[in-house]
RNA sequence: GCGCAGGUGGCAGAGCGGUCAAUUGCACGAGACUGUAAAUCUCGCGCCUUCGGGCUACGAAGGUUCAAAUCCUUCCCUGCGCA
């Protein structure tokens, strides 16, 4: 299922091809977001044309919305009209968290800025699975219920079902969380052994353990040591952390098969986590933020609703060959549809990111296949912090 | 010239005796967003501050009152109607 071309010479960064029934990923490679079984805001073709090979939706939005007409469920390749690109489907395990107690704390995956205020988790975790609530009262979603949807949505790559974590629970809930996901992952193994053609559809392992070394070697080895066609690396980091939780994480699992950093993320981060031997990477950023109005570029991130655009008649970034910016519009365009709220502005945007997200991807493979990985990455990272 | 309606912070527009440095929206500024309950959210937005508060403010000038953006007088502007 996968196939490694090259290996950095410095570090863990390797350069592969994921092979699925529905088609190849280059890896490295960038997850975009379709939670609900499209891109927000982006057509198929405008994600094509982004050079887009990957993409992920979700299990639990899936099943809530789609509720009984799941059994009917024509297949994420074709409800997506992407019937050549990769689809993977997360589990659900992230919503634990999600709409658990990361409201509860009122932090996000990624502990480094400020806390929001607290409100009310909506998750009651048992041994067999999660129950969560919302508008029509509780419904319970374990590991094998994941498998069965995912099995429905007909993704390429699935997801185990395990409990993401909050950066803020302490070493004593984090350990019993991890356990929890262990017995889960077994459980998903078997069902997804029980349900699925497993040429069809692959199945993921996820790693967590937060930010607690002995957890996270303990649960590389564990997760590492069972059937899974790839790997997740789950869970939260402290900002600063994550380099060393992948330290930890990745020599504890099989080189030769395919590791994803979940919901991350930053440029930054990519490339962290490639030099530490990622091959895939998934994250809302590219979309919500273009959505938000913030285009990134070489240079790093621009908040194109503000008033210093205002006059700005140059493209988001130059020389960049997205639908946007070969179209000529400019940040002034941009900006004035924006503040008018036209949609168009978050499509055009969200398709200059994707592509931004995607090039990149792209550039990283080839440095690593010319053997000049470390030179890219320094020479990438001193243009972004020029800001 | 007469009649009516008005003149409030960058703009629009509330307030119509004290709880008003003044609701709200826009604009502006800062920030957030990392397996999407997010085309969203938070904060700031007269000047100064040792963050307790202080000062100057609601067209202008006077006045009434313990207290005025709010009431009275005059003046200056603006819009509409009639000449």
């Amino acid at each position: 299922m996968f196939e490694i071309l090259q290996k950095d010479k410095d570090s863990r960064a390797r350069a592969g091809i994921i092979h699925t029934s529905c088609g190849d990923v280059e890896t490295p490679s960038y997850a975009i977001v379709g939670t609900h079984a499209e891109v927000r805001s982006v057509s198929p073709n405008q994600l094509l044309g982004a050079k887009t090979q990957l993409v992920i939706a979700n299990t639990y939005h899936l099943w809530r919305t789609l509720g009984k007409k799941l059994d009917s469920f024509e297949g994420l390749h074709k409800r997506m009209k992407l019937p050549h690109t990769v689809i993977m489907t997360d589990s659900g395990g992230f919503q634990v968290f999600s709409l658990g107690f990361g409201r509860e704390h009122g932090v996000g995956k990624v502990l480094g800025g400020e806390k929001k205020k607290a409100s009310e988790n909506l998750t009651r975790i048992t041994e067999e699975g999660v129950f969560f609530t919302d508008q029509d009262g509780e419904h319970f979603l374990g590991p094998k219920l994941s498998m069965e949807i995912q099995k429905k949505l007909g993704g390429d790559i699935m997801f185990a079902f395990d409990e993401c974590t909050s950066p803020e629970h302490d070493y004593a809930y984090q350990k019993e969380a991890l356990q929890r996901t262990h017995r889960w992952a077994e459980i998903c193994i078997s069902k997804h052994r029980e349900l699925t053609d497993k040429k069809k559809q692959a199945l993921y392992g996820i790693v967590q353990g937060g930010i607690f070394e002995d957890l996270r070697k303990e649960s590389a080895q564990y997760i590492g040591a069972l059937p899974f066609d790839g790997f997740g690396i789950g869970g939260s980091f402290g900002e600063k952390k994550m380099g060393e939780v992948l330290d930890w994480v990745i020599p504890n699992l099989p080189e030769e098969k395919p590791k994803h950093l979940l919901g991350i993320g930053k440029v930054e981060d990519i490339f962290l986590g490639v030099e530490k031997g990622i091959d895939t990477f998934d994250c809302v950023i590219p979309t919500r933020e273009a959505r938000h109005g913030s285009a990134w570029t070489a240079q790093g991130r621009i908040d194109l609703k503000k008033g210093r655009y205002k006059d700005d008649t140059q493209v988001i970034e130059h020389g960049c060959g997205c639908e946007a910016c070969a179209s000529g519009i400019s940040k002034k365009q941009l900006r004035e549809m924006f503040k008018s709220k036209d949609n168009e502005a978050g499509t055009l945007v969200s398709i200059h990111n994707i592509f931004f997200f995607n090039t990149l991807m792209e550039q990283i493979r080839i440095s690593i296949k010319e053997n000049k990985f470390g030179e890219f990455k320094n020479t990438s990272l001193k243009k972004l912090t020029q800001f």
